[in-house]
DNA sequence: CTCGCGGTTTTCATACTATGAAAACAGTTC
DNA sequence: GAACTGTTTTCATAGTATGAAAACCGCGAG
């Protein structure tokens, strides 16, 4: 039954490269929280022994994948992961296409918009054009990452995706950001599929108490939910364009890219056919968890 | 003699990890001119056995280092990429300090400027922003690289470096692009002593023929050169303004920079102390050459 | 419909690589 | 100067990554 018969089943019929999983380990132990770590750091974060947490370090810093202050100390992501995302940037296509909606969005509404993506069960931002009002600048950035469960892209991403990230979100403990934050799995089930229903997600303080924000999945040709769009503020100013229709702004946006991508569906129709991958899609990293017959 | 027992002599006294290093290889064989691959592409460009090359790229999929096109075809960097790169951006606080001077220099010269650094031979881009006249956007954009011969950024970060990156350009072919490239190792050495005695670089044409640009070094607190500015433009508009000082601002607002990182020298000096590794740099990739003794 | 071809995926025995415990080393603090 | 804390190196060995070759797949031509 085509079990891997080595240790770690893992993408197709294929075993984990070890070595090469634990490099990319100690890559994602870096985030926007902890952008710079000693070894010791390192070890706790990813449960390796020192010697081999430093071999490995040393050949990601050499090969400029990692950054290190002057020769010991701490480490960080290095340049030649600017380089890689640059080409990565360069082949979303939703990006190029979705810019100028985007921007039509922002000098519409003079809030501040966004383009995100789901990147295994947290959300990525692709693109982010500041709003006018010279106001407090959301902490939002392109290559940030924020949790799907109490945004507004991260539902609008959940409920119109394929529904392996909701499952995978939904067994998960879900953290509380503030009251509003919801943290029950069923309750968050419940409220992806009135999402599903309106077409549009909000996210009313779930994540920072003052900010309001809503969001429309982007599908590609296929109909795959492959991004979403959102336009964000502070409650106050939000609330009043919520009045004089920002959401239908929002969605009617995110309609129009769906269409310069290719997309001719109109009605917000559930995934059926898990065919395609095209475009986005990171699959659950650390561990794999018990034995999906798939 | 202390020379690695084990096969590769890498970064301290360390072996390479061999499946790390490929995997590593076939991330950077994606740039902008092939940002898509497939298995046999890679194959091509990184001389390994299309087994392994599948293997690895299945793990590094797995992981979001790459994505791949409904499930088997063409490869290309993923999302994981951007979120680290974000990461890495956030680390670099050249970045935010340069930012505001940056912006008067584009501001006042309605030229695009951008920040840069040297990865390896080749220069990258850390920031860039658009010209005010709303004509040919460059090429350029955060993440790109460009040769370090040709390119004013590239000569300044060249001459003020430390030396290493400077042989190791001039040790290499140079690749013509224009009629003004300059391709002799001798002539480009000669150049860059030059450019160490004025304080700043000028590229006229040499990577693309209309376009001139002027480049200053960026120094860190301890005088090491980490970055470069420059301004660049039309070969016509770029002239006039050059008549009017232009050389003058940009050198003036690299020295500002430099000194909101720290920097109290001001005189143009040769980098002498080798121990810091402050900000950039990444070693030679592929093959180490012939053995540096230290 | 079948054959053949270029490409991708899987298998499998083995060589040799990556591993981590432990020891050396360096830098700081008391 | 002694006692730490954290980093670097060593080294014998377990067991992993390797790549040749075979299976597979999809597609276009006959």
């Amino acid at each position: 039954m085509k079990t891997a018969r080595n240790g770690q089943a893992s993408p197709n019929g294929h075993y984990r490269i070890r070595s090469i999983d634990r490099a990319l380990t100690i890559l994602d132990a870096f985030d926007s929280l902890r952008p710079r770590m000693s070894l010791t750091d390192l070890c706790q974060a990813t449960q390796l022994p020192p010697s081999t947490a430093y071999r490995i370090a040393a050949n990601l810093v050499h090969r400029g994948y990692l950054s290190q202050d002057s020769g010991r100390g701490d480490y960080w992501p290095g340049l030649a992961l600017i380089r890689l995302a640059g080409v990565a940037l360069g082949q979303l296509d939703v990006r190029e296409k979705a810019a100028p909606t985007l921007k039509e969005l922002r000098d519409d509404s003079k809030e501040t918009v966004h383009l995100a993506a789901l990147d295994g069960r947290r959300v990525i931002y692709l693109e982010k054009l500041e709003g006018l009002h010279a106001v407090g600048l959301m902490s939002s950035r392109v290559g940030r990452t924020a949790p799907a469960h109490c945004t507004a892209l991260g539902k609008a991403l959940l409920a119109f995706g394929d529904g392996d990230a909701e499952e995978d979100v939904i067994s998960r403990k879900l953290e509380r950001f503030t009251p509003r934050t919801i943290v029950d799995g069923a309750l968050l089930r419940g409220h992806l599929a009135k999402v599903r229903e309106q077409g549009y997600a909000i996210d009313v303080g779930e994540h920072e108490t003052d900010v309001r924000c809503i969001a429309a999945p982007v599908r590609d040709h296929s109909g795959k939910t492959i991004a979403a769009i959102s336009v964000a503020g502070p409650a106050q100013r939000m609330e009043v364009q919520m009045g004089r229709g920002l959401i239908k702004d929002v969605v009617a946006a995110a309609n129009r890219i769906c269409r310069d991508l290719g997309y001719l569906g109109d009605a917000p129709r559930s995934q059926e056919d898990g065919s395609e991958r095209t475009t986005v899609g990171r699959r659950d990293s650390r561990d794999e968890r018990s034995g999906r017959t798939r």
